[in-house]
DNA sequence: TATGAATGAGTATTCATTCAT
DNA sequence: GATGAATGAATACTCATTCAT
């Protein structure tokens, strides 16, 4: 019989990488080190690097994963959504608040440890995280083109609205009085007030 | 390369807290090295420290004076403007876009670099932050206290207003198409149709 | 010049402990850099900091070691010892002398870098210390009691012998002419004559 | 008019000094730094090396003053003293004593910080101190050779005898129960008990 | 799969000292 | 007589990473 050791025998590569999205999303890419990591995950030093080759490496992972997985549902949402731009606005808004609800701690490493990617990898990364950018362009165009939308400057309205709807992982208490749904119907209301929406 | 300008007998201190307020911004607090700030600075290490006691009271500094900065100059938009909301909001905005366009560098480190404060700055400054907070919720419940502010929900309208504003730093560039008088009515425009003006 | 020795995998602890107890006793503690440390150890600075959280646990643990085996010694030795209150000063000079020579470096150590533990580590080791100066003042104060003593002040007595079983380590040089027996036997004379022993 | 400094014109020197004197005595000459010296003093840092060339000439001023006045001291008791070395004894004891207690700060300098005199300082001041031992050698030899020392070993009773007295400055508090002339009686007795002193 | 031991470069900060005025 | 401003070298300690097992 083997003993019985705190993480499971091929968990560690999993317990690393959560620690690391705790530790990052708390303290920052800079402000966090590996043995703080380690530590946290309940596993040696050396376990680390021989799941992950660096640090870096370990931040790359989580920004990419949760960029793919920010971009993937929004890209399911308006799939699934029809053909009309206030209800595919509505979806896109839906995806985000979700996202950065439920995904609260890697979509904050997302946005705020992009900087701190190597050359290398923010460039890999880029281009999804245009692509994300671009479904929110080209519906709120749409919208604009099928004078729907009335807002003067589509960008501005683009950023806005994700602005808006990304601080909520900075307030939002899940376990409140205010539920998801809530949220995605408020910010549903706020992303078509800003690009001035009309029936 | 930058060259590393001479500085001047005397004059140590500025040079140093100007090299702070970009590495910092640059980097991020923990990203950033006393080293880098002295060297960027062009003066010694020791000479950081003749100035200043710690790079975290460098930090605080430099977030004290432009969160003070930012209050003023919201304050003083409020005061000078009229009774209407509508007219005050667009005074706030104002006060937002050009304190965000101006201290981008500054601004952006109070954004970001807030977690990096000691406990004890933390608590300190909180007061100034929360009072600007302040101005917002104020101004927002008398507009829908009025009837002219429709939202249903003005804390998230705040959010939403604030957080579209402060976005703005991180894109816009000085000196492009857009001028600074442009982004005021921009998103003067945008905070009324979150707030749902009417007139 | 010393040779720097190649240490041995494994056998950094030791080899750091080692170099401190040698380097804090000739140039004390402020006196020495733990570069210093490291480096007589023939190990990295790192190596030092795996083994020893810091420069000042580094000296609480040698002075409480000393300072131990400084208590059993004398323990032990009365402990071994009759009841004749002569022979129990005897036995005690011969523990205190015989550590003192013995354990020249660290009893130095002991006695003047005491100043520089923590509070923490000073209140900690205080009692260990008392418990030592106590064997002391009880062996001496029974001698009084008994008559066999005649010294008129007791403590100063006490601090007298205490004093020149402590000067030793200033100047003996083990291997010279002077055995530790000899020693033993002049300073147990001097004390019996300090507490004014009457046979 | 001129206005009126902390420190008196003209008396910076001693400040400084004085300074020094408490410092190093409190914290050991590597655990004080000048900045805390000049600080203490009411002083720029520039005063101090105005007055002082270096922290090490600090040093040795202090205990060379020191040493001076004590060989003086003994010096001129003994020459106030008559022919018997019994008296001339405690005369040595008598100065020793008076030295330790009313020069005790300085005293504990010369006594601790002795190693970290610069080597050429050390040999610059090292006859002052043999002269000083010298005034003892002699007087216990007389009177060993005299018969009315009975001491085998007249280097360890010189010794003994200095450490008894010496530890007088790490207990004694002038003020309490114990006066001066106390010690000096006390410690006179446990000296002629150590040289084996018959009437 | 994992670890304990080690490293070199880097961290923030303090040191004794000097310079220009 | 004295100072404010500055420096280079050192301080204790931590970093991400690697090696031998």
């Amino acid at each position: 019989m083997t003993s019985l050791p705190t993480v499971p025998r091929g968990a560690g590569r999993d317990a690393i990488t959560d620690a690391a999205r705790e530790i990052f999303a708390e303290r920052g890419y800079h402000g966090t080190s590996v043995r703080d990591i380690a530590r946290h995950a309940g596993l040696s030093l050396s376990a680390l690097y021989y799941w992950h080759p660096s640090k870096q490496h370990l931040l790359a992972a989580l920004v990419e994963e949760s960029t793919q997985e920010y971009f993937e549902r929004c890209d399911a949402a308006l799939r699934e959504e029809g053909d009309e731009p206030a209800d595919r606005l509505r979806a896109l808004v839906r995806a985000t608040v979700e996202y950065r609800v439920s995904r609260r701690v890697e979509s904050a490493i997302a946005a705020s440890e992009w900087r701190n990617l190597s050359l290398e990898n923010r460039e890999r990364l880029d281009g999804l995280r245009q692509a994300a950018t671009r479904l929110w362009s080209d519906l709120i165009a749409e919208g604009v083109a099928r004078g729907v939308f009335r807002c003067a400057h589509p960008e501005d309205a683009r950023r806005s609205v994700i602005a808006a709807c990304n601080a909520i992982a900075q307030w939002y208490e899940p376990g409140g009085d205010i539920t998801l749904a809530d949220l995605v119907e408020r910010y549903g209301d706020i992303a078509l007030r800003i690009v001035d929406h009309r029936g």
